[in-house]
DNA sequence: GACGGGTATTGCAACGTTGCATTCAACGTA
DNA sequence: TACGTTGAATGCAACGTTGCAATACCCGTC
């Protein structure tokens, strides 16, 4: 069933050598021997053994995405992008769930599954900036999301603090003075909660507005069921939101679930923002307001960190820190606010 | 930076051969000598080379996933789960993205990237049962979703027809009489749609209920987007649906988005059913009633077919047809009509 | 002291491919 | 005729690992 160069040289009464030339159509091989050997790698169906090439050539054609988790719709697309952008240099991508556990991670930092992957971008999760200073066994490493001041590795993300500021502001704009922040995460050292809870009080600050504690809500994971039970949280206390920022889209969807289950009319009487620009988003009812990353961009420049440090690997480039752009994109969840 | 058995047997003062069976733990060592070697390989932060093993092995501990598209809810929801269960057979999933298109679904088919993979798990869309006969250059292949009923490969779905005609005697049961069923693909030779549609039809049939085709709504691809337009067209159209069946929940939730947008009340004007179980159907307003396939059971399922067949590839098992349960869970959005 | 049986360690070969250098033939030119 | 040049095909070696078989060694026993 599988064959391999030698079978197809001792078929074509050729060398094995010759065989590989063909096949690879780099070196000079006479027209009729070229047609003779390529009607034989046809009939045997040959593939080449890409184990073979990959230990002859020191690359394995492979980059590793360690995210938390697929079935969250941001790293999901995410994901999706990745791939494409991979598939278009080449690569093909392994995808690695850590789940958000430390160990997973730091598993995945410290020895990449024995290069079996020429590169890895990793989205870390509960591991902060001091323990990512370690190289990736090896491979070069991009990080999406964290910002890691002192890190030895390329890094991408937006400028969360900023784009959070945005989002708050866009809710004061409409008149809204006790806006709700789910989404913090003070039992991780994972920065993006801790600088989006930054641009969030930056906001207020500068709106005169007093951060009122009541109002910030800690979640213990991301997912839909996490916005649904602060949200309840939110209504049942006393706190009386007129506008909520969540820290993810799926913190949004699950609150505006809630909101909208308990009576509340969305944006009147509560305005609603999130952030990823998930697809979901865009036909929640009401659609949700959400700041945008510009996801192509994140995976299309976390490849392109790769590809550099991978061709020119002793090359003593300073790790790179790359702020992608990202939108407000206004919709009906916060309509007539602005 | 890179260190071989070599370096390790060399600063051991061991043979590369003892410090393989330190490694591998399988062999006889004698205590002292495994300490001193197991230092030396803590010391030095030796990874075994996978490539070398995959060619000494035959095995790349790899299955390749190739589904149409990540960012799709119900497929990424699907790959998390396989690559859950490869990760608990100590498997690595590849990733390939197939954007519907045939040849590519063609290429992964026949010569699946050269032995890359040990096996793979495909989810055909573009491509019908008669093309599906070819075995993947070699490795097992599983087919997800599509009913290959000549096929040479292993097979695991839900009983489509049935879930759908399920579905569809739900809203019957509810008192609904104009039911229109959104995701009908005449142009392409995948089954999935076909079973769906004759389930909704056989369900009308027992009721008595004549099919109106101006009820039976086509659509290009399965994103909300296009449920969005399939929902606009039977609104502006003189059909007057008082239910929908979406083949798919994201076609549901397009739907969802328009008819709420439109001012119909939800389910009192229109009921809606998906199909697919995302996560999405639960948080949405109102909560997306929906069929939901066992999807962990799906991935679990597939994995176990290729490793049986990995671990034994030459016994002449039939390729099995694996049909996994599903079940129909009704939430807001048809509540009050059973 | 020779021998069998077990333990510890090792060398050889092979997995399938490709870079490098070599060989061989043919041809044009001095 | 001799020589350099080019084109075509080949052989050797190596990538890092592991299965197999062989070796070396120690100990107890006859």
């Amino acid at each position: 069933m599988t064959s391999r160069l030698k079978d197809v040289a001792a078929r074509a009464g050729v060398s094995i050598r010759t065989v590989s030339n063909v096949v690879s159509g780099s070196a000079n091989v006479a027209e009729e021997t070229r047609a003779r050997v390529q009607r034989v790698l046809d009939e045997l169906g040959y593939r080449p053994n890409q184990a073979a090439r990959n230990l002859r050539g020191g690359r394995t054609g492979l980059v590793g995405l360690a995210i938390p988790e697929l079935h969250s719709p941001y790293f999901a697309e995410l994901a999706g992008l990745v791939a494409e952008a991979a598939a278009q240099r080449s690569w093909t991508v392994v995808i690695d769930q850590t789940h958000g556990d430390p160990d997973a991670e730091r598993r995945l930092l410290e020895g990449t599954g024995g290069r079996l992957v020429d590169g890895l971008i990793i989205s870390p999760w509960s591991i902060g900036p001091e323990e990512l200073t370690a190289c990736a066994g090896g491979v070069p490493v991009v990080l999406l999301g964290e910002r890691a001041t002192h890190g030895l590795a390329d890094h991408v993300a937006v400028d969360n603090a900023l784009a959070a500021e945005e989002a708050t502001a866009h809710l004061l704009a409409g008149g809204r003075r006790r806006i709700a922040a789910i989404g913090l995460q003070p039992h991780l050292s994972n920065g993006t909660a801790h600088h989006r809870l930054d641009g969030y009080r930056t906001a207020l600050r500068k709106a005169g507005v007093a951060p009122d504690p009541a109002l910030e809500v800690p979640v213990r994971a991301l997912h839909r069921a996490d916005g649904a039970r602060a949200m309840s949280d939110l209504l049942h206390g006393g706190a009386r939101p007129d506008a909520v920022f969540a820290f993810t889209d799926e913190l949004a969807l699950g609150a505006l679930h809630v909101a909208g289950a308990a009576g509340l009319r969305v944006p009147q009487d509560l305005a609603l923002v999130g952030f990823d620009g998930i697809e979901d988003a865009r036909y929640a009812n009401p659609a949700l307001t959400t700041v945008v990353p510009d996801k192509r961009q994140i995976a299309e420049r976390a490849l392109q960190c790769l590809a550099d440090r991978i061709h020119s690997p002793a090359t003593g480039v300073p790790p790179l820190d790359i702020v992608v752009p990202h939108c407000l994109e206004v919709r009906a969840s916060t309509a007539g606010t602005d």
